[in-house]
RNA sequence: GCGCCGUUGGUGAAGUGGUUAACACGCUAGUUUGUGGCACUAGUAUGCAAGGGUUCGAUUCCCUUACGACGCCCCA
């Protein structure tokens, strides 16, 4: 058997129309915020996330799907979407568009060769934004309150900003230079791991979960104790742009996010939910306003923020939040005989035509297991067609909450099939474990429902 | 790249070096029910991830590979 390659998903059935939905919630609140779609390719030229990532993380040297193609190119599967929107703002020079910043929005797989462990795959879903030409704090806010919105418009009651600065240039430069000081006549006492991370990246140590209880770590030096007045004033700016919107927030100077081009705010925004470990950061951000004059374009100021959207759908299904989805169909077509299948057939699509959500019968079983058929798509009304009624130019319609049937002319049909799934005829939608409500302890819904749990 | 554990049908799973691989759910058919949902009966694994080895014989022991789970490194 050919199996999946590892770190790779597929998304079928319920799990898609979860999916589906919230990335329709993505959309919705893209829009709102003004931010148009952007679809960039799933490759791109492998120096370009050298040069926006940096040539010797371990990142790029050995987390990346490299390969060369058939004319000798060497491509990359995009490990991130933010390298890929910078490339083609420069390259489509919106810089020059009259309307500034530029505003987009992307949603896409992402590919890392990684170990996969929780929360982390191979190939791997992600959305974010990018604002690119704006150096206003609002923006960093902005971004802030936008990736806020759409977590709490799902559902997620528990969401935790962390915010932190990181400075401009010389602020970073300085803080690095404090941090190295510092750390450098204690450097026996940290673990294996960030004797390692001195030497690469001194940053990360503040990050890290065996010294972190340390006093040496509580007592290292703080980024925002570097700023200079102007990088303080900034981050003062955009914490009160963020008390304007009402977005609760907390500083956390130990996030220093791991790539050179951050500056300035940086955060990450983490779902409470019960057992999602270390896992749950949902997304993250921040400024960069080197990068764009780093791979060639002018010397413009971004923002911008990702977020993987099956950690989303996780903590989402965690949470046992209950989504609006349209989970059933409108109407199952039963038949027992061939010339009622053929009416089916006929029936079917004039009421797709129409709007309705139609199934039918295909593989010609008892009635009985169209019944059960009906059950499991989850049908609102049920029409069991047979002869005697289709001569009579009628059917008979079958709630299947209510279990009330009715025979109708098929003259009235959509009419009355309009109105039934338009009003509240169909009464509250029943969600148990089978028909996704919160199960009682005994495990049915409640009995208020018509699938008999 | 490193470590640890796992992989039996549509699903949850039990189990053994040796004829027909439990049990449950599901599914299909039948009986009954005015057209299902209850009850009863019957059926339901190209055979235990793939390949190789040990053995008279392996799903059961060993090795390799693939995939899954969870850590470490790293984390865009």
């Amino acid at each position: 058997m050919i199996q999946k390659q590892k770190g790779c998903n597929d998304i079928y059935g319920r799990e898609a129309k979860i999916w589906k939905y919230v990335e329709s919630v993505i959309d919705a609140t893209m829009s709102k915020y003004n931010y148009t779609y952007i679809r960039t390719p799933l490759f791109e030229a492998t120096e370009l996330f050298h040069r926006g990532i940096g040539e010797n993380t371990d990142i790029v040297s050995k987390e990346t799907y490299d390969f060369v193609d058939r004319g000798g190119r060497s491509i990359t599967l995009r490990p991130e979407g933010t390298a890929g929107v910078v490339r083609s703002y420069i390259e489509n020079k919106m810089y020059g568009d009259p309307n500034q910043p530029v505003k987009v929005y992307y949603n896409g797989t992402m590919y890392r060769y990684e170990r996969p462990q929780a929360g982390r795959d191979r190939e791997l879903t992600q959305f974010g934004v990018e604002v690119l030409g704006s150096d206003d704090p609002l923006s960093d806010a902005e971004v802030i309150s936008l990736a806020v919105n759409i977590y709490k418009m799902l559902g997620l009651q528990d969401i935790k900003v962390w915010i932190n600065s990181l400075g401009d240039n010389e602020s970073r430069k300085n803080y690095r230079e404090a941090l190295v000081d510092y750390f450098k006549p204690h450097i026996d006492e940290l673990c294996d791991d960030c004797k390692v991370r001195f030497e690469n990246n001194p940053l990360r140590i503040l990050d890290c979960k065996v010294d972190a209880s340390k006093e040496i770590l509580l007592n290292a030096p703080k980024t925002i104790d570097y700023l200079n007045d102007d990088s303080k004033k900034r981050f003062e700016e955009v914490k009160d742009y963020l008390d304007i919107m009402q977005i609760k927030y907390e500083v956390n100077p130990n996030i220093v996010r791991g790539l050179d081009y951050y500056s300035h705010t940086v955060f990450e925004i983490e779902a409470r939910v019960e057992g999602f470990g270390s896992n749950n950061i949902l997304g993250g951000g921040g400024r960069y306003n080197g990068l764009c004059s780093q791979l060639g374009g002018p010397d413009v100021s971004c923002v911008g923020f990702a977020s993987g959207i099956g950690r989303l759908v996780l903590a989402l299904e965690k949470e046992q939040i209950k989504l609006p989805i349209e989970w059933g169909i409108d109407l199952f077509l039963m038949y027992v005989n061939d010339e009622e299948k053929k009416y089916a057939t006929y029936l079917a699509q004039e009421l797709r035509m129409a709007g309705f959500s139609v199934d039918t019968e295909y593989t010609d079983r008892s009635l009985k297991s169209q019944f059960k058929q009906a059950e499991r798509l989850e049908a609102k009304y049920i029409a069991v067609l047979n002869s005697k009624d289709l001569n009579n130019n009628e059917v008979s319609i079958k709630n299947t909450k209510t279990k009330e049937e009715e025979i109708i002319s098929l003259d009235v049909l959509i009419y009355y099939l309009d109105e039934k799934l338009s009003g509240d005829d169909y009464g509250d939608e029943c969600l148990c474990g089978h028909c996704h409500d919160e199960e009682e302890s005994d495990g049915s819904c409640g009995g208020d429902c018509h699938c008999h749990h």
